[in-house]
DNA sequence: AAGCCCATGTAAGCAGTTACATGATTGA
DNA sequence: TCAATCATGTAACTGCTTACATGGGCTT
């Protein structure tokens, strides 16, 4: 049974906004919405084929070894039809709260290191969205591109968010540390 | 090849805080760590199979049709050697984020609902985190309970942070629509 | 007697990752 | 010539969800 699939729709989109190959695609959303959707080889050349299958794209043209597809107008309309659709929550996972939430049994040191390694994560994250946020200004000229900076607005205001979380939490944790060395 | 799953882990740290049945575990995790993890039946019981099987968990007791399970000292071994070991990055993935980024080719008052739709949902979860913040003082006295604000006032934290970008997408998406408007 | 929560478990089946295989092209 | 990047694809395998099957006990 299960949930169906979203990686057809990250692939639409991605075709809509020019045609590409499936190279191009990883390489896209790796670079551009990476922060918060991903995709492997091993699932976008297999749903290529299955979209050009269904007539939802197409090999627009071949070029030494290299296929570049095109979205159709049936498969922008697929595209627009899921984007509209009901919006269902998938379970989230956080791993590093797992932890934190368990943490009674690791030694503070320890978990203190973990937040620390994640906090420094965001705090690159958050260099790359502001640098990014200078974007040059033929990009702004893109009729996708209101539609990008909420995005880049998420990774701003999530990521400044949890670098406060996790000073917060250093702190919590660092007390809970003195405190155990004091007792010992 | 694929993943190691962490539910082995949820379950051995559910146990950790004290020995309960399949069902319990799963009641208390969609209860205290449901706004971060999830947990289904179809993963708990065979993995508490598994677990009793490799001597991580034990069935301490059965009544009526009841199977208590305790967690062992090789298990809370485990479960430690899993938290305090490297903490690797997974995949994440936003739909909603998905749809606001190839958000043209949707109408604006759709996409407007759907960031209403999501911050109702925040808002209502940020409820439940203050009515929790507000613990029963025999709680405030369990071992585990520093370890348990953290990741509540990460929720806290997090979902306030939310509110206010979706506040700010929902002020940039309706004057999107009015250009549109007026355009028209 | 109906409905709800407690309670355990299995089967089907898709989603998605990782690793592997293979080769062309480009540039230092 | 060596390394990196471009480029497509497959195979194996796991994780996890959903739906189903089954039944006891309590309350109204």
């Amino acid at each position: 049974v299960a949930r169906s699939s979203t990686t057809r729709y990250a692939v639409l989109g991605v075709l809509s906004i020019g045609p590409m190959s499936g190279y191009e695609i990883r390489k896209l959303v790796s670079e551009s919405i990476g922060h918060f959707w991903g995709e492997s080889y091993g699932q976008i050349y297999p749903t290529l084929r299955r979209l050009s299958e269904e007539g939802l794209a197409v090999v627009e043209r071949e070029e030494g070894g290299k296929k570049v597809y095109a979205v159709t107008e049936a498969g922008l309309g697929e595209l627009r039809a899921w984007a509209e659709g009901p919006l269902e929550e998938r379970p989230l996972r956080n791993e590093l709260l797992l932890r934190l939430f368990f943490g009674r049994h690791v030694p503070k040191r320890r978990l203190i290191g973990l937040v620390e390694e994640a906090r420094e994560r965001q705090v690159r994250a958050l260099r790359w969205y502001r640098e990014a946020e200078d974007a040059p200004s033929e990009d702004r000229e893109h009729p996708d591109f209101p539609y990008w900076t909420t995005t880049l607005r998420f990774g701003l205001v999530m990521g400044e968010a949890f670098v406060r979380w996790c000073d917060e939490t250093l702190q919590e944790l660092r007390a809970l540390e003195r405190a155990e060395a004091g007792e010992g």
